[in-house]
DNA sequence: ATAATTGCAAAAGGTTTGCAGGGGT
DNA sequence: ACCCCTGCAAACCTTTTGCAATTAT
């Protein structure tokens, strides 16, 4: 494979910003460097942390204002998972668009791929006239092993109450013990 | 067979209401006749607007309290297309679930259902050891006849778009005097 | 009579923006 | 120097909620 480190999304953000007479900074180094050090969506409050790990002296705004940068840069995606908090995604570089499945029993989020899946969105949008810019598939799901056996592949070890459908808490980038 | 006028919407809802030992009130029933006055998408404003049509004491409050009841009794579905705003449905009844796709140019919203689309869902999340219990569908995507013929099939005389993409600019329909 | 319901207005909660000072080029 | 960027806090916008009065049952 070839090597996709941090460093390479940063060049790219670099020569966007460049493209666009626009100024390379700390508080950005550190939100984009933040930002690409997870797999893991996140918030924009979860980002604020991490780019406080690297710079303290980063403000919300700022990473709002670089997470839309980002954005448009096409590095990061962003996806509306439930109504009221947005979430980004770091990983449009290796996967162009994925899917996501909610558990409705624990509110893990199962991001995966279909291929088949794609194409028939494809070929529907075509059907009736449109050519996909881009789509966002949510699935909520109860997770059927759970109620069968009492165990479920995806649920954590720590189980959480199925009352609510978005928790306030998806997990920590890297299980930094 | 069966008829399916507003009434029967409305019986079924009061039976709703009396199963669980909650009133019948004149601002309930204006709000409820609104929502199923129109086959359309609307928002809480929008029906609020309607609502006040039949019964100019309904206040934006209880449209929130009395979609929520709404959609808890199934009658009403809520959607959330953009961001920022929510959407209701009031066509559950005659399509279980259906799928969206918003016109990039117009920002129209073209409402479809697509069985293959639909049972390949069901066996994607069945793969993943999952049994659906709702999901949400949004492409969004460019006209193709739009940009070779100049004319856009789906395009609207007046293109109204249901509350889409519009982030936070109420543009007012006509300008006025 | 009793308790659910309502309207009002203020609160909430995530995201955006105005402004004056700081900093990259 | 020039003017883009930043942090702070206030503004925004939709949805929710506390409260006292109202009203269905």
């Amino acid at each position: 494979m070839t090597r996709k480190g941090p460093t390479t999304v940063w060049e790219r953000f670099r020569r966007f910003l460049a493209g666009r007479g626009l100024r390379v900074t700390a508080p950005r180094r550190a939100i984009v460097e933040a930002a690409f050090a997870t797999t893991t969506h996140f918030s924009a409050d979860q980002l604020l942390l991490w780019a406080r790990q690297r710079d303290p002296r980063v403000s919300l705004a700022t990473v709002y204002r670089t997470l839309g940068l980002l954005v448009e840069s096409g590095l990061v995606r962003e996806i509306e998972l439930g109504g009221d908090r947005k979430v980004y995604d770091p990983n449009v570089a290796h996967r162009p668009e994925h899917l996501h499945l909610i558990c409705a029993d624990c509110g893990r989020i199962v991001e995966f791929d279909h291929d088949q899946l794609g194409r028939l969105l494809k070929q529907v949008a075509h059907e009736l006239g449109f050519e996909i810019v881009s789509h966002r598939l949510q699935i909520t799901a109860r997770c059927e092993r759970l109620r069968l056996t009492g165990h479920c592949p995806h649920h954590d070890h720590h189980a959480r109450p199925s009352t609510t459908r978005s928790p306030r808490r998806p997990e920590p980038p890297h299980a930094g013990a």
